[in-house]
DNA sequence: CTCGGTGCAAATGCTTTGCAATGTC
DNA sequence: GACATTGCAAAGCATTTGCACCGAG
């Protein structure tokens, strides 16, 4: 991926707030998520920046998390347990998840059609979208065979 | 709604797994959902089956809520908080979920469509759905309007 | 020099668990 | 009577917070 072009985002988007501050630890985050495939928690992330010998906290990898979700670089979402779970955003498409409830397995698929209908349902409620996030839990192919 | 319809599917679903009882306390939760309105977590049924006079624990709540869950009578939902949001199912359309960031406001719609292509994409990748949920996050009209 | 950010550890809040008592089947 | 379920309080766990120190602007 474009490392440069997504320090940039983020750069922009703290200028842009007038008060937020480019921090090392933060730049850390953000390249250790451009680093990661799939999906991925807070505790994860943190592990491997810390074995990789960046000195960050728990406290400031949450922080920087939200930070980057605000700029559009990483997707937060909630699937069934109580762990949020992270993923890259930048230069990936707008796409959806399917959960196996059985393995866990998460299965991305991207749908424009679902897309296009969403936009319709918001400008008839008159609705701004900001983001969203369909999930279908259910039986994954793999699992359907074993039975 | 009628009640006695969903009593019957919770009984049934305690005799087809063999073993799980039926006792008051999982009926008096069933109740309890069936006369609620739009979203609650678990606290608030919980003090309001208490100040009705039900003798209940807040465990047995998140129990039966996860039992009531299972056969299908409510449905669960994460959204932005690390709370637990549940609703009635029973008798309802299946529907998704507009989430204004500003004021908390849950809007719901239904979209066939969606429910449609949700089903094309589950057959190509031979996903077998057992739910689904779309949340869409952003700013509802009237938070629009106040900006 | 200012004040936003960080690290650490403690606090928070939702949910689950351990265990003895209870009551369904 | 057996054992699933309950109530209670304690434990668990992801995330947030308080505060002293640090360092970006």
């Amino acid at each position: 991926m474009d490392i440069q072009a997504a320090h940039d985002v983020l750069t922009k988007h703290l200028k842009a707030s007038g008060r937020q501050r480019a921090t090392p630890e933060r730049f850390a985050v953000l390249d250790a998520v451009l680093e990661s495939q799939g999906h991925f928690d807070a505790e994860s992330l943190y592990y491997r920046l810390v074995s990789n010998g960046v000195k960050v906290s728990k406290a400031t990898v949450y922080n920087a998390l939200d930070l980057l979700q605000e700029c559009g670089l990483v997707s937060k979402y909630r699937f069934v347990d109580s762990t949020s779970r992270y993923e890259k955003a930048f230069g990936r498409p707008h796409h959806h998840h399917m959960i196996c409830l059985e393995c866990g397995d998460i299965l991305e698929f991207v749908n424009e059609k679902l897309d296009r209908i969403q936009d319709e349902v918001c400008s008839e409620k008159n609705f701004k979208s900001q983001s969203s996030s369909l999930q279908i839990f259910g039986t994954c192919s793999r699992c359907k065979k074993k039975e």
